[in-house]
DNA sequence: CGGGGAATTGATTGAAATCAAGATAGGTGG
DNA sequence: CCACCTATCTTGATTTCAATCAATTCCCCG
């Protein structure tokens, strides 16, 4: 099925029929507070799957970051499917398996990480997952420029490092002047020296 | 097995050979920043599983707080009893889900609210914990005071609630002086209003 | 009854939030 | 095709919450 750009096909709270796989597009997931705080989880792209932080109720929303495509399963469909092929079950415990681990770096990330290891986190993260579809596990970047397409706005970034869109602003400024990027219009950034953000990320820079 | 109090029996980045459940006790899993800042992932307690969160490495460190006994499971037995017992399957990817919501409601935490609403989080969430093992993924707390034994330094709260020793201290100090909690010796902690500090965690106190 | 690590309390600093203008740029219609 | 308009982003000034620095104080244990 077909979403629309910025359209949320899944709301905090509402029972969890289904799971979702992600054929093509980006989805940024998210929770709220009753004040409208907001905390985006990750951003999922092709070929991950959506749902699995469920039980009866889903525990996040999802909304489409430009056009998306997806595919619905419902629960009692995927049931069925692992029962005549449990090498699937394997699969959606090791999808959540990854998907806890980088929860965990996440936490660090938010609890523990200055704005400026945030941002460096978040760039190196980006352009590993451009590179490597699915071994973003592992933080090989290139020596020389990488070239990065955020495409998301301001406010995403930041909800999602737990900054304020000023800050997130302020930290790519800095990392301009510093000749750690080039930015080319909002979403086109370029990584100058990615080892050397990648040890501003660990805390080392 | 049995563990002493103190001891560390998994470390981040190791080989992930064995799977835990935990039999008795509590125990701490966290992540370390090259510098020493760390991070509290969560508190495992009796009935737990430990290791989901690894692929090839394990992707955090686990040290007993206080005396703590454990199975431990290697993989290769796990897949054998996976294919025995498919429900065993089943029952992993249900853990690994719930360890997921969980933490989603940690990145709010930590990305979004404030030293108060951190705190009084996590007596609710300790309070629940100890009252109701297995349903604590609902929030319901009794409307009058609720008795919490913490059994854990003021260290691992501020690591694990992305704070200071101090700011978790002073703020407890609030608590008391707002009369929401009392406290008795260093880790018994009385809930005098459980609902109010519902609110506060929610961020409508 | 001390001794010592943990916790509290106080004073100060500091990083990021908030408040407040401007600058850019992307999209629309003339 | 260009100019305007509105969103979004950037930049600046100020405030604030929590971190840091620095003493005490409190317990727990021998």
């Amino acid at each position: 099925m077909h979403i629309p750009s910025g359209r949320a096909f899944i709301e905090e709270g509402t029972p969890a029929h289904d799971f979702y796989v992600l054929t093509d597009g980006r989805v940024k997931l998210f929770n709220l507070l009753p004040d409208g705080r907001r905390q985006i989880a990750g951003f999922a792209r092709r070929g991950d799957f959506l749902g699995l932080a469920a039980a009866k109720n889903y525990a996040f929303s999802a909304e489409a970051l430009g056009d998306v495509m997806l595919c619905r399963f419902s629960h009692s469909s995927i049931e069925r499917l692992t029962e005549r092929f449990p090498r699937l079950q394997q699969r959606l415990r090791d999808e959540a398996s990854r998907e806890l681990i980088q929860m965990q770096r996440r936490l660090v990330l938010l609890g523990r990480k200055t704005a400026r290891e945030r941002l460096a986190t978040f760039l190196v993260e980006q352009s590993c997952s451009m590179l490597c579809r699915k071994g973003r596990d592992q933080l090989t970047v290139p020596d020389g420029p990488v070239l990065v397409n955020l495409a998301m706005p301001r406010t995403d970034i930041a909800d999602y490092l737990g900054l304020t869109i000023e800050t997130v602003s302020r930290t790519f400024g800095l990392f301009k002047k510093e000749r750690l990027i080039t930015v080319r219009g909002i979403t086109g950034i370029t990584l100058l020296e990615p080892y050397r953000l990648v040890d501003i990320a660990e805390g080392l820079g």
